[in-house]
Parts: structure tokens; sequence; C-alpha cells
DNA sequence: GCGCGTCTTTGACCAGGATCAATGAACGGA
DNA sequence: TCCGTTCATTGATCCTGGTCAAAGACGCGC
């Protein structure tokens, strides 16, 4: 599969429509093909802004303060777009959690390819604005959350992107280990590991491997996450 | 001042250059003006996505976990553009620190009118990945900074928004209460007070009434906020 | 200029999660 | 299949920051 083949699925996902063929090679020509070890870090060019496709696989994308302190911002998966910004306050990288094929495009560079066409900028900006979204939810995990509701939204937030519904249950298979998560959620392995053991316990799911987990209670364990509850309209 | 030429200073940012004046009167029309008194808050339609355009004064974008618990995502000053999301997970509310005059844009609507202009939707493309950026920083002092690197890192971060430079020193005139610092760094009023007591007596800083700081030492301030040090290229 | 209400500061104590430590389970390679 | 390494779990203890409480400062309205 070229370059431009595997494109087709991120033009055709921002402006949801066969892309020109024209602007899928001009693209194509940008972008630097990369695949990734489980465990890898992807080549970022870190002296400028930069998107990365998620062609195939998941990755996590961390950023280091000071003193060795790493916190995951957030996960990708297959058909992901990633916007990794220059260094600045922070230190960010971006790992695979599995066997991943990128897509890395200067960001400038790429702005410049598609202005000519409203459509996939819309989409990438929709695409943006939804990172944006998840990531203040993050935040507001972050800041105000206790560990169980944060282990929570984690599980129900990962059924949502990579769960498979089986009657009133929801199995699930993380790529990422429990560091992984106890450093997106700012928390410790060690907590986590008691979290998910406490909801064993309850009878919220059960676990199976390092990686497999059945969400026996999906709703009641979404109760737990903390969210605010919709008021009917 | 009517709504037109209130919208040109956010064109001109948007896309480097003097705004066609059709543009700046279509994306008029489509946006509702607003002015807030202090502590007010935006009256937003929480069934859409909008973007909100801060003519002046300054607000707060707050998230409401369940039980009442808020986290500020944001604070937000003159000129500066926000997203403001549909109710999903959380419920947010943008909040006016001092009188502040807005326009609101649903989010659908200003695309389609900004669509045919290259220049205008890539400006707000880039002004949606700087707060992505800024949110992730937030998140990286959420998840793994202490309290006084949390404080020092609102301060040196409000120090390059708002503050003026006056020989090695910078002054600020912080718009928001200490419960909105707490907020916006998931701590407590009393924890934020004792960390501003605690570097007024080790001559960082001096305040003077409640909105008044002089930074005496910003680089030792900045050094103590857990950013990452750049490595020299 | 005065007084009251609100916001901030300070203190004492408590608790949730971190840290330190050790055991046990999974996975991958030979 | 077995072994070794890594990862996950569990337990004991500590510490940062939260909670509860009270006093003090600020600023606004009159």
């Amino acid at each position: 599969m070229n370059k431009t083949e595997t494109l087709e699925p991120l033009l055709t996902a921002l402006c949801g429509a066969p892309p020109p063929s024209q602007l899928a090679g001009h693209l194509a020509a940008l972008a630097q093909e990369v695949r990734v070890s489980r465990g890898g870090s992807a080549p970022l060019d870190h002296r400028r802004d930069l998107f990365v496709y998620i062609a195939q696989g998941s990755t996590k994308l961390v950023a280091s303060a000071s003193a060795g302190r790493e916190q995951i911002v957030a996960f990708h998966f297959a058909g992901d777009i990633v916007s990794v910004p220059a260094h600045s306050l922070h230190s960010y990288s971006l790992n695979a959690l599995e066997p991943t094929h990128l897509l890395i495009f200067p960001a400038s560079e790429m702005h410049a390819a598609i202005a000519g066409n409203p459509a996939v900028l819309t989409g990438l900006l929709q695409r943006v604005l939804t990172a944006l979204h998840r990531c203040r939810d993050k935040a507001v995990g972050l800041g105000r959350k206790n560990a169980g509701e944060r282990v929570a939204s984690f599980l129900v937030g990962m059924a949502e992107r990579i769960g498979h519904a089986e009657g009133g249950e929801i199995t699930l298979d993380l790529p990422m280990s429990r560091r992984d998560i106890a450093d997106s959620l700012g928390l410790t392995i060690e907590t986590v590991s008691r979290q998910f053991s406490e909801m064993r316990s309850a009878g919220w799911l059960r676990t199976q491997g390092r990686a497999h987990v059945r969400l026996l209670q999906p709703a009641t364990l979404a109760a737990h996450a903390g969210h605010v509850e919709l008021r009917s309209p």
C-alpha cells in the first residue's frame, strides 16, 4: 500500500466524500511514512508543529514535566489525527502502544496544501475541536475527580472508543499498560490497580490477562464516573 | 460601536490583513452581541456548539462535574476566541471576571460563513490549536505537579498574557479571585493562599490588595513551575 | 469616613493517595 | 514447556493537600 492509498481514509473522513486525487497526491508528497514497533516513539522533529495521522495501531501522546514525571495527554487509535506542538513548556513524544503505522505532516505545509479545500480544512478543524473538548474533559477529571471516578471515566471513555457491546456488557482489549493508565489519570500504578480490584469485587467488571476487560455493569460505572447528569430538555 | 466594527479586530487577527467587508457583515449577522457584568454568565445555548469572541473584558470557562465540583478549564482575555461545546460529559458555562463584551456565534453557521476564506479558516484553526496546546499544558499541571509548581505555573502564564514588564520585574492585575485560581489549578483556596504566602516570604513576589501582584523574581518562579528545561539546539 | 459583608489568610487536624516493599501472575523467548 | 523478566497486585506507612474553624484584611455602598 502506498502513501496515497493510506491517505484515502483520512481524506474521506475529513471531507465526507471521496477526495480529489490531486490533493491526495500533494499531501502524500508532504508526508513522512513511518512504522513504529510496540513501545517505540515516533521520530518527530520537535522544532516545528506537526500533524500525525494514525493509519494503523494506537499511540499515547506523552508530556514530560521536569524530574521525569510523565503525563499522558491523550491516547489515539487508527484513523485519529494528532496535533503535536513544537516543544515549549513541556516536552512531548508520541509512543506506539502496538505496532503502528503513521503519516507525519509538517503543520504549516499541510495548512498550505489544504487551504484550497474548505471541506478538508473544516474537517481538520472539527478533529482539532474534538481533541480540545476531550482534553478539557480530561482536565476536569485531573483537577476535580477522585481515583475511583477517574478510573471509571477512563473505562467508560475507552468503551466508547474501542469497546464491543455484547448484550448489556462491553468487552475491551486495552492496548495500554497499568502504568499508561496511571500516567493518563494522574495516579500511580498501585492506585489504579487497587481501583480495578475494588471494581472487580463490586462485580462491575472482570479482567482476563493484562489487557482484556469485560464491563459487567457499564451503566453503574458511568454513574460513578462523576459526570454531570444531563437534564432532559 | 456596531457589531461589524467590533468584529474587525477579530478578522484582522485571524487572517492577518484587513478583512473583506462582505465577510464581516455576514458574520455580524450571525453574531449575538452580549454585555455581561462582573460575575455574570454568558447566555449560551447549550444545545449547539458555539464560538465566543471576547471583544472586551475577561472570562472563565467553567466545567461542573457532579456534586458541584467546579474546574476552570481556561481564562480568556480581550481578543481571545473560545470554543464552547454543547453539553456532554460535563456542564460548561462562561462567566465574566469583569464587565465583558462578547460576540456569540453558532459554530456550524460560522464554519459555513468563513468556508470561502481559507485565510480566516486557517486563522481560526490556529486559535483552536493554541487552545488545545494550552489545555494540554494545563493537564500536565493538574496531573503531575504539586501545589507550589501549579501556582508558579499560573503566575508565569498570566505574566505572559497580561503582565507588564518593569526592569526585571513583572506586574500583574489579576481579574480572578483566589477561588478562581484554585478552581483553575485543582486546589483549594486555602492551599493557593498558603502558596502565595510562602512565595511572599521567599521574596519571589509582593501583593497589594486582592488583585495586584508584582513578580520580583520571574526567573526563579519560572524555574519552580516544573517546566522541562529546553535543551539547546 | 464608617461599617458591614465578602474574600483572604492562618492554624489545627484529617484522609486520600503516594511511597516503599514484597509477593504473585502473565507473557515471551529459548 | 519451562524459565526469567516484566507487570500487576496487595500490604504498611507517610505526607501533601483537603477540611474545618476562626481571625483579619479589603473594598464597596451608604
